[in-house]
DNA sequence: CAAATGCGTTGATAAATATCAACGCTTTTT
DNA sequence: AAAAAGCGTTGATATTTATCAACGCATTTG
C-alpha cells in the first residue's frame, strides 16, 4: 500500500529517492482503513494527522449554526486531507473531515512530516509543490467565487473537475459551491437546453 | 531599504541568517518604486517577479466580460505581490497588479527567489511558512464566501482585517468581499443601528 | 421484506443582492 | 478657477438565490 504514495513522491519531485528515505518514509506512514461516515478529524480538535489518500474518497466541512454543512474541501486517490490551518497554528479545527466512501489512507503526524521535509530533501520539494499548488486551486476558486454567478461557477466546476462530478451526489457539490442543491438542481436543468 | 526586507525574513524563521547569506539576499532584491496606478503585472503578462512591500498599498483584480473589476487581493506593508498562478505554472496571468498607493517595493526575480530557496535556508523556511499562511488565509476567505451572508463577511473581514478597512476605500472592499459597493454602502447603515 | 433514509426534483414564496440612475461632496487634473 | 474624476449614498426595480414543503424513486438498514 505504500507503493502509490512513494510513487506519488516520484512524480512530483525531480530529485532522487535512496532507499533508505524510501524506509524513513514507510516507517512515518501508517496504513489506516475508515468506514463510509467515520471521522479522520473532528471539530473542536487540533489537527495532528495528514492523511493521503491510496483509494476512497472523503469530504471536509464546517456545520454552522443552523447545522447546515459547508464542504469546503473534497479529496479522492491521491490528495492529501487534513486542516492545515489547524495543524499549523496548533488551533482547535473548525473542520470535520470524514470518508465519503470507504476509504484507505496512509496516514502520518504532522510532526513526523515535518521530520521528513527536513531530512528528505525530494519530500521537502513535494510538500512545498504541493503546498503550491493548493494555494493556487484555493485563489482560483475564490476568484470563481466573488467574480461569477452560480451557474458559472458550476460550468467551471464541472469542465475543471469531471471526477468529482461523477463520485460525489449533487448536494455536495451545491454545498462545495456555496449554493443549495435546490439551485444547482435547477441549474443543471437549465443548462441542458 | 533593504533592511525591512531582512527584518521581515528573520521575524519569519527560527535559523540564523549569516553575513554571506544576508549578501546574497540584498544581491537578489532589486528596490522599485511605483507611483500609484502603475502596473507591477499586467493581465496577459507570464509573472516573472515578486514583490516585498517596504511602504504602500497594491492590489490584484481580473476584469470579466463586462469591464468590472474583480479584487482579489489587497496588499500592503510586508506583503508580496505576485500571481503565484502564473508564477509557478508560466502561464499568462488572469490579473493585473497595481499600485493603489505610491509604493516602494523590493523585487526579484522568480529565478532568483528559487535559487535563494534552494542557497539561504532561512530563506526557503520563510517562504515556506509563506505558502502555508496564503493557503490558510486563502481557505478561510473561502468558508467565509460559501457559507456567510455579505453582512457576516463583511463583519468578520473588518475584525480581523481593520488596516484594510482604514486604508482602501470601500467599493474595493467591497469587490473583495464579492459585493456590489452599493450592497456594502447598506450594510455599513444597517450595522451602525 | 418492510421501514427508514438518502437523493434529486419541483412549485410557491421570501429574502438577498444586483442593477441602473441620480445626487452631493471631495479630490485631482487641467 | 473650472472641469473632471473618484467616492459614497439613496431610491426604484429587477434578478438571483434561498427557504419551505412535498413527492417519487432508489438504496440501505433492521
Amino acid at each position: 500500500m505504500h507503493s502509490k504514495l512513494l510513487d506519488y513522491i516520484r512524480r512530483h519531485t525531480t530529485l532522487p529517492l535512496t532507499s533508505d528515505e524510501e524506509a524513513l518514509i514507510r516507517a512515518s506512514f501508517r496504513p489506516k482503513k475508515l468506514r463510509k461516515k467515520q471521522y479522520f478529524l473532528e471539530e473542536g480538535n487540533v489537527c495532528k494527522y495528514v492523511g493521503f489518500i491510496a483509494k476512497g474518497a472523503m469530504r471536509q466541512y464546517s456545520v454552522d449554526d443552523k447545522g447546515v454543512e459547508h464542504i469546503v474541501q473534497l479529496y479522492i486517490e491521491d490528495y492529501w486531507a487534513s486542516d492545515r490551518e489547524s495543524a499549523v497554528m496548533l488551533t482547535p479545527s473548525k473542520y470535520n473531515i470524514d470518508a465519503w466512501e470507504d476509504t484507505e489512507l496512509l496516514v502520518a503526524t504532522v510532526a513526523d512530516m515535518l521530520d521528513l521535509i527536513e531530512k528528505v530533501p525530494s519530500f521537502g520539494q513535494m510538500t512545498r509543490l504541493m503546498d503550491q499548488r493548493s494555494f493556487i486551486v484555493s485563489q482560483r476558486r475564490l476568484n470563481s467565487a466573488i467574480s461569477n454567478t452560480a451557474e458559472k461557477r458550476y460550468e467551471e466546476f464541472a469542465d475543471n473537475h469531471p471526477q468529482f462530478i461523477q463520485r460525489f451526489p449533487q448536494h455536495l457539490i451545491a454545498s462545495f459551491l456555496g449554493i443549495t442543491k435546490e439551485t444547482l438542481s435547477r441549474i443543471r436543468k437549465q443548462a441542458i437546453k
